[in-house]
RNA sequence: GCCCGCGUAGCUCAGUUGGCAGAGCACGUCCUUGGUAAGGACGAGGUCAUCGGUUCAAACCCGAUCGCGGGCUCCA
């Protein structure tokens, strides 16, 4: 999954999209407010610095901001200030007024007052379009709108700087950093207020504050490293619990089981074509070679470097060469140095995805029509050389855990095998309570074929619109996404959304119709001809360190029963012997059907224990007394929801064994 | 990788102008025998991220490095 390659031919990171005038229309009533706060802002900004150089202003989905050059720095002690003149600013209730100007008023205007940056965006705006500014009060800026009528319409109650950060003019990491300030707006200050609570909730819930609290990861950076996250045991029920869920979903799916090394030979990233273009992203290469031996094989590659030179310029040469050195030859001897730079082997990469070993498991044995499809599943570790500033906890780090199964089938074979793919997507969500979600279908260009993706226009057509009939039958909620996709096939990314609302991207699902036949690939088709397979890469449930992180917060640490690291706690009211005996008989019965089940018979007093438990996020109590013991009972106590009473003992274990079974919400 | 901010006990954080290293929670020992969210006493725990500099004296000032955080770029 995701071994997407850099795009060979793109040098320049594109920048968010500019919109089209459709799109400015249809803005919404919010996305009006905040764009005008964007504006409103910049007018306050500029008369308590007016030497500011603006760049741009738009909304954002959580509010908006506007890029600065400014020599002052920015910090959270300007924004009492800030908001203060932006508040004035609405109070004037300035009206917002549209203009059209030529391009070369524009750009006189902008010159004169020494915006750069603005001169430089005059540049974005297509031959045609008309070159339109708006003013509120003194403040004139180059924009398309649309924006909200007056100042006014802006709550001043409903306004809030959030936070500042540096941001590359055009997302570009070449161009000079601006200072960005970060807002948000909404129609007053009670949906403010609602949506600064919903902040502080998903602050409570950040996954790595719960994550440390619970006792379910450590990060060692000094020792182990940065992004290489260490899973201590209550983390790691939840690894082996979703590993389970995994490999009984797909058993019952006919996928069967692989296991692969984490390291595989240079060979290996040459053949699938992620080398050198995904390098950057992998761990350096392990060198085992000697000195002398490393001489003799960088000796070879050169001649090899030469001689694929010399058969690309025979390639094109009109005139016969005078050697009698003919490109066939020249072809052999290429592959004579290559089997010798093999043979000395030298390089090792850490594998950054698992698909290559996978191919070559399906090149270990002759295939046939009959072996397909063929489904290999494995939880694959991958490695890859995040940049340091990339790394976020568990969602972005170094070392990763994959769900990971490669599909091989026919063309004919593909709708279903995709179709079987989504189901199981949406059997998961179902599982975890995800009722939001949405796919990205993102599918080729034509007009970059050879560049950005691989030159197969019928295969992509192909494989496009199958994934599509699939999406519209299966009734899915999907957005299609153009320009997006893998170099080799078309992909699906799922967006989820937690219960607090945020959205995470969990998993790819992609086709391949390239990266098999480089490996070469072929199964004996009915015909007796040799074929080359499709490939599905699927990751429903993407790594563990991204899907816990995600877990976390959608759970806000409170487990269901079957994945709680701590299922149950008996808890007895104090530490007398028939107490304790008639506690440890319970927790034994428990952990003979496997239920992650501890005790805490001390002599502390009970409103401690359940604190102690309470804290610990055990998902079930069960306090034991007198009473209890007397009536062969056990009273149930639900973390978060508090007492529930006494029941029969029998009763109580076989609800829980229940639940655990079925996977209970 | 880049910009900005931050590194004090396992965790959350105090630490005045540069002048003896602190608290709460957690942890250990002992006491407490109690019915649904926190009983008490005592104890242990530190190379103030690391390295270097300034100073009679550095947690505090300066520099470098490492790490973390907020962003950008990238992405599962």
């Amino acid at each position: 999954m995701n071994d997407e390659q850099q795009p060979q031919f793109e040098s320049a990171k594109s920048e968010v999209q500019r919109k089209t005038l459709d799109q400015r229309e249809q803005m919404n009533e919010l996305m009006r407010l905040r764009h005008s706060c964007a504006h409103i802002l910049a007018t306050a900004v500029l008369r308590l610095w007016p030497d500011a150089l603006l760049d741009i202003g738009p909304p954002t989905e959580e509010g908006f901001y506007y890029d600065f050059e400014l020599k002052h720095r920015f910090t959270p002690d300007d924004f009492p200030k800030i908001e203060e003149e932006m508040r004035k600013v609405t109070k004037e209730n300035q009206v917002f007024e549209k203009s059209i100007k030529t391009r070369e008023e524009a750009l006189a205007y902008f010159q004169g007052k020494g915006q750069t940056f603005k001169v430089q965006r005059l540049g974005d705006i297509p031959e045609g379009e008309p070159i339109s500014f708006f003013q509120n009060g003194e403040f004139v800026d180059l924009c398309a709108g649309p924006h909200v009528m007056r100042t006014g319409n802006v709550k001043p109650g409903g306004i809030k700087l959030l936070k500042v950060a540096s941001a590359y003019f055009r997302g570009n990491e070449k161009n000079p950093q601006l200072q960005r300030l970060y807002g948000t707006a909404f129609k007053n200050k009670e949906e403010l207020d609602t949506w600064l609570k919903m902040q502080e909730e998903a602050r409570k819930r950040d996954h790595r504050k719960i994550g440390a609290e619970m006792g379910l990861f450590a990060m060692d950076a000094e020792y182990v490293g940065p992004g290489l996250p260490l899973w201590l045991p209550k983390g790691t029920v939840l690894v082996e619990e979703l590993e389970r869920l995994a490999k009984e979903t797909e058993f019952q799916a006919g996928y069967v089981r692989v296991k692969t090394p984490h390291l595989a030979k240079e060979k290996m990233y040459k053949t699938s074509g992620h080398l050198p273009y995904y390098a950057e992203s992998m761990f350096p290469p392990m060198e085992m070679l000697e000195e002398d031996e490393r001489q003799k094989r960088d000796d070879l590659m050169e001649r090899r470097a030469d001689l694929i030179q010399l058969a690309e310029g025979m390639g094109k040469a009109i005139a016969p060469n005078p050697s009698g050195y003919t490109e066939e030859q020249v072809r052999r001897d290429i592959q004579k140095l290559e089997s010798e730079i093999t043979l000395l082997g030298g390089r090792y990469y850490l594998k950054a995805m698992n698909c290559p070993h996978h191919h070559r498991i399906f090149a270990a044995e002759p295939r046939s029509y009959r072996d397909l499809p063929l489904r290999l599943a494995e939880y694959g570790t991958c490695y890859r050389y995040e940049q340091s500033g990339e790394l976020f906890g568990l969602m972005r780090v170094r070392s990763m855990n994959m769900n990971d199964a490669h599909l091989y089938c026919t063309a004919e074979q593909f709708a279903e095998e995709f179709r079987a793919v989504n189901d199981m997507y949406l059997k998961y969500f179902k599982i975890f309570g995800l009722d939001r979600y949405q796919m990205r279908f993102s599918t080729h260009d034509p007009l970059r074929l050879g560049q950005k993706f691989v030159n197969e226009p019928e295969l992509w057509k192909k494989t496009e619109d199958m994934v599509r009939q699939v999406l519209i039958e299966s009734g899915i909620n999907y957005v299609e996404v153009a320009n997006e996709a893998a170099f080799y096939g078309p992909k699906i990314d799922v967006q989820v959304w937690s219960a607090i609302g945020r959205e995470f991207t969990i998993a790819t699902n992609q086709v391949d119709f390239a990266v098999p036949a480089r490996f070469g690939l072929t199964y004996r088709d009915r015909d007796n001809t040799e074929k080359t397979p499709l490939c599905i890469h699927r990751a429903p449930l993407g790594t563990h360190e991204r899907f816990i992180g995600f877990l976390i917060e959608h759970y806000a640490g409170n487990f269901p029963l079957w994945l709680a690291p701590e299922q149950v706690r008996v808890l007895t009211l104090n530490d007398e012997a028939p107490l304790v005996e008639y506690a440890k008989s319970i927790t034994a019965e428990l952990r003979a059907q496997f239920v992650r089940v501890e005790g805490d018979w001390s002599a502390n007093p009970v409103k401690a224990k359940i604190a102690d438990a309470e804290t610990a996020k055990v998902h079930t109590m069960l306090v034991v007394g007198q009473r209890d013991l007397e009536a062969g009972a056990v009273s149930v106590r639900l973390h978060g929801k508090g007492n529930v009473g006494a029941k029969p003992r029998a009763e109580v274990i076989a609800d829980l064994l229940a639940s655990i079974r079925e996977r209970r919400a």
